[in-house]
DNA sequence: TTGTAAGCGTTATCAG
DNA sequence: CTGATAACGCTTACAA
């Protein structure tokens, strides 16, 4: 800055000033230091600038997986959100593992964040307490509940599972079973489920958790176990995911069982393909571009000071009937 | 710090050292200091630290596509190899825009990251002046070139084109046809394969573009399009995504068409659900994990000061013969 | 509209 | 092993 002031002829403070609020210098002032700036080369310290101002116009997240669809697209909405305010994102991945999450979220506080994306609302004390320390401005967003850390923009996991309970209910099938990857979320999906199907209908729910996350030959494999290890023969399947619910499809056609007459199968995410697979998949579709969107407009507002709107936003799911049950 | 040292007994400066490096301080101060931290709550800042020490343990990446699983993959191992040295990762997205790219080289290099992760190696001529000028170690992935920023690791799009082309030729299929997204290394793809395959054959081959990005809906629709339009009955189909293959895949199952035995179709990435489409698909695989992870050794190697290895890491592709083709 | 001066919270350098 | 002291490159009063 000093240099492009000497070229300007105009002092490093002015050369500051004309970067941030050109409005404050002299037009001719402004066209010099331009054709400095351009002349010299010079790139900003945004380093520097943030120690100055503390404030970063830096946005960590923290994601479970950033491969898995379902995080990414919300991610990438929200990042749109913010980068139209001229935010930058800190993209970290905490593998659902909420000690690594508090690691890393002291990892990302020291970089002096403006504002933090969180996923999921299940947190440690520790991480609880370093976030609220730290006086910035939290989202949690894909999940819901009355106590957030700050503001939280998401659904609720048990509704889902009951709906899609009465849904299957509705749709009189005999029997039912649950297809669950290694995830907390999808677990209280399918309690939530099990629960009410059993209370409406007095069949018991056959339930299969896998280990790890989900994925194709995890639906085909997990499904074969239900059929061969548990003698699950006729009724409605309900899966963690599209993806689990895609294999099913797949290993159901395989053993040429009957999509949706013998088995159904209902799947959840509402990803791309669900409307392509054959049968078509029955889903859940939560809009996860309006959520990022949301979560973003929610910190913004924060940060530009709007009077504090409702912290906890429930944008709900929507069952998406097709071919599949 | 200064409370920290006031509560442990010490100076600032011990602080500062204790928590860089702990060896340097006697171990009775080391564990005052510690117990200073854990009771003031003392969470580091590292923008000081970047601004006084020059390294920031920042790295920049630029993706296309953050919700293309081909790019997520490449950048999650990449990430993981990052940080087990320390190192975050700022990422954004560019959206195949090679100006929307330059504004974002620009904005990342005023945070002053230590590396700068690119895909691919067609940048502008001012974002590759930025990038040397700021003098910091760039690796460009999923690509190759002999001219690098400063170092690359990928493939040959060209050669993998060919490579398919003499796959199809070998199989005997007396016409093809190419069904390429809007994406500048699939059109090199496509382009190499109808060289080498009107080539090697003698016969012509239909290319249909599609306007945008992949998903299954275009492959659907540009499997139609290439049926209903161009008149193509029988051959095989290079498509440049495995999305777009499975696309192809349902839509020639919804006509009737027998694949592989009348329209044969060759997949690009052999993406997890590959595998497990009907039939399953022939495809070109990648070692996403193995090219972030390169990439991300390479970027640790010269951030050590490691004597400089090659610059040009070209680490192939695979043909994976399934039922499709 | 412009400039001066004082930080921001670290790390690096040098003495002790 | 420890402590003073001077940067790092900006922004924010405050003064002119």
């Amino acid at each position: 800055m000093e240099d492009v002031g000497r070229l300007a002829g105009v002092s490093q403070v002015t050369v500051s000033r004309a970067l941030r609020d050109p409005s404050k210098v002299s037009p001719d002032a402004l066209r010099r230091i331009r054709d400095a700036v351009a002349t010299t080369g010079y790139v900003p310290n945004a380093v520097a600038g943030a120690l100055a101002s503390n404030r970063s116009r830096l946005v960590t997240a923290l994601v479970p997986s950033i491969t898995n669809v379902v995080y990414s697209s919300l991610v990438k909405s929200f990042i749109e959100g913010m980068r139209a305010e001229g935010y930058h994102i800190l993209l970290s991945e905490t593998g659902f593992d909420p000690d690594d999450e508090e690691a890393l979220i002291a990892a990302h506080l020291s970089r002096r964040p403006d504002a933090m994306l969180l996923i999921g609302i299940h947190h440690t004390a520790q991480a609880r307490r370093q976030l609220l320390g730290a006086g910035i401005p939290v989202v949690e967003v894909w999940d819901i509940t009355d106590t957030p850390i700050d503001m939280c923009v998401g659904f609720s996991h048990a509704d889902a599972g009951r709906s899609v309970a009465d849904f299957a209910a509705e749709g009189g099938y005999l029997a039912a079973a649950t297809l669950t990857a290694a995830d907390e979320r999808a677990r209280r999906r399918a309690r939530a489920f099990a629960e009410r199907f059993e209370a409406r209908t007095g069949r018991p729910v056959t339930a299969v958790t896998l280990p790890g996350p989900a994925s194709l030959a995890e639906g085909r494999r997990s499904f074969a176990s239900l059929c061969d290890d548990h003698g699950f023969a006729a009724g409605v399947v309900f899966c963690s995911s599209d993806l689990l619910a895609h294999g099913a499809l797949i290993e159901a056609e395989t053993r040429g069982i009957a999509v949706p007459e013998t088995v159904a199968v209902i799947g959840f995410g509402d990803q791309d393909f669900a409307a392509h697979t054959a049968p078509a998949l029955t889903t859940v579709s939560v809009d996860r571009t309006a959520l990022g969107r949301k979560a973003a407009s929610a910190l913004l507002a924060r940060l530009a000071g709007t009077p504090r709107e409702e912290a906890v936003m429930n944008l709900g799911f929507n069952i998406v009937r097709r071919g599949s049950a």
